[in-house]
DNA sequence: GTAACTAGTTACCTATTGGAAACCAGTTAC
DNA sequence: GTAACTGGTTTCCAATAGGTAACTAGTTAC
């Protein structure tokens, strides 16, 4: 009984991990939302804010999550076209997604540079 | 001035989000947190919790999860060898992350579907 | 004319990810 | 002996992700 709970408990985790997952996987989705969250920007403003994405991957990527709904595209007529990226009220929802992501990016950091520093590869066992 | 401090509080935003992703990317690894946060487990019963998973990737992506200190392998001398996988303090520290990944996740469907929870796999589209 | 700015696109290539199927080794049961 | 259980490994292949560099197109400035 207690089992079966657990069983079932697990696997609707593992299919909403998942679902999460091919949304916002990859090197630069999570990066790109970042970006936004400090105000909407034209492309070159990402670029420029993710210095070593090329523009084949912004442009990708920036499709992907525009037809996930997760951003905005909006094409002003000025005199150099430009274009504006935002996020919509479903990125902003991965607000405190976000958060966690960056506080245990640095909590990552510190427990590997801080504590115990070992050899990248040797792993003692056994 | 304030242009200053976001954009350095972005790139370090930026800087520590490509770390944490850097752990935990990829089509397993969150997935198999997610069924070692429902107790130790052997490696047949995590294949049995995710069951598209193949051995080879299994064994690779516990090997990573491993060396990055996540998860701990333990082996008993028992009749037919068995070996325990668990999660150490660091991988019991993506906990929150784990909560607001899955939220977000039930949170993404609803939203896409339209406000109705179906059959897991079929997701009518198009 | 050229150069530089806007925002991308395209073609080509490599590297990583992932999958299928077979295989290995030790132990238990029959 | 064979089969089945444990926990993987190995090989070979396909698909995807990602990188580099060149190119497009419209406008502004010189």
């Amino acid at each position: 009984m207690e089992q079966t709970h657990r069983k079932e408990a697990c696997q609707a985790k593992l299919r909403a991990s998942r679902d999460a997952l091919e949304v916002i996987q990859g090197k630069w989705r999570i990066p790109i939302i970042v970006s936004l969250t400090y105000g909407n920007k034209r492309f070159g403003e990402i670029k420029k804010d993710i210095e070593d994405i090329s523009p084949k991957m912004l442009s990708q990527e920036l499709k992907e999550l525009e037809m996930n709904k997760l951003i905005s595209r909006t094409l002003y007529d000025s005199m150099p076209v430009t274009v504006e990226y935002a996020l919509t009220p479903l990125g902003k929802s991965l607000n405190n997604l976000l958060q966690e992501l960056l506080q245990w990016g640095i909590h990552f950091r510190t427990e590997m540079t801080g504590k115990e520093r070992k050899l990248p590869e040797v792993v003692e066992q056994e």
